[in-house]
DNA sequence: TATTGTTATACTCTATAACTATA
DNA sequence: TATAGTTATAGAGTATAACAATA
């Protein structure tokens, strides 16, 4: 067991000793940082075969769960800034998955809808992010999901 | 009571309801995004004051725990490209916060020191991060750190 | 031949100012 | 006068390709 430990010690010696990375990992901001880019990257990956990005699924589910807002209302729920809200309803629009209709109202306004290809998206997307959620709790330990979520939220309010 | 609770949900329906952002907030993945996103707006408004970013903070307490490193280590300590670090520590370099030297043994590769300012640089923005993690410890809860720091430590591990 | 630092470049995200048509 | 959508634009952040000096 020490001769082990000792030659795999011997073994590190032999290349550069890793940079310490400080007391960045205690720190929150840092963490959480990292932790997105590492989730990021594999929803991204799964995304990918759709021709989706994370900001266009959470546009098309909050388009399903309030059909016929406007992207004032839209763009303000995902504290997204109007005049870049433009072009991500202009691209899920140019691909069929979302449409603007003439807000009953206003005329100002454009109500979003989902078109039926959308919906189809929306479903695809939710049984890929059921496979990704389940990924994480088996990393992060079961039950312990809802202790995150709670914590996460609370760093999220102002 | 039951009154009470009716006035007040007449007030909601007087203005329009609130968009419902739907099953976002039960994922890990969007809630990390809104967390971070909270949390570095914070940082960003403290280090303004100094005239430093996150990424640099970041860049500084490496060289400040490793200390004649190249640009190419601490760049891949800190999930960084080496092609992107460069305008990095030119910008720490141009500011007397960092330098680079010739490296002893590899003449291709530039060591990476803080200067005098740097390290006081340094325990400055310290000072600040402390600050800004007893904010957060605040609103978490006391003891909860410890929890929050490994689940996104797992979700960071590749 | 491989690696370090570098430049040039492009694409995404985000932020601001200003316009138009409606209210 | 204010608001919804829009355009143009500029700044960060991040990605790739290619080059010179050195290993």
């Amino acid at each position: 067991m020490r001769g082990a430990r000792a030659r795999r010690r011997k073994h590190a010696a032999a290349r550069p000793p890793d940079v310490d990375i400080g007391a960045l990992t205690c720190l929150i901001g840092y963490m959480l940082r990292r932790a997105q880019i590492a989730v990021f990257q594999d929803v991204f990956r799964a995304f990918a075969e759709v021709g989706i990005r994370p900001a266009q699924f959470s546009v098309l589910t909050v388009i399903a769960h309030n059909p016929g807002r406007t992207q004032s209302q839209v763009a303000a729920a995902l504290g997204i800034k109007r005049t870049n809200f433009v072009a991500l309803i202009d691209s899920l629009e140019r691909r069929g998955l979302a449409e603007r209709r003439p807000a009953p109202s206003d005329r100002r306004s454009h109500a979003l809808h989902l078109t039926d290809a959308g919906r189809a998206t929306v479903r695809r997307l939710n049984r890929m992010v059921d496979r990704l959620e389940a990924g994480m709790i088996r990393r992060i330990g079961r039950n312990r999901r809802g202790v995150l979520l709670e914590l996460l939220a609370r760093l999220s309010e102002r």
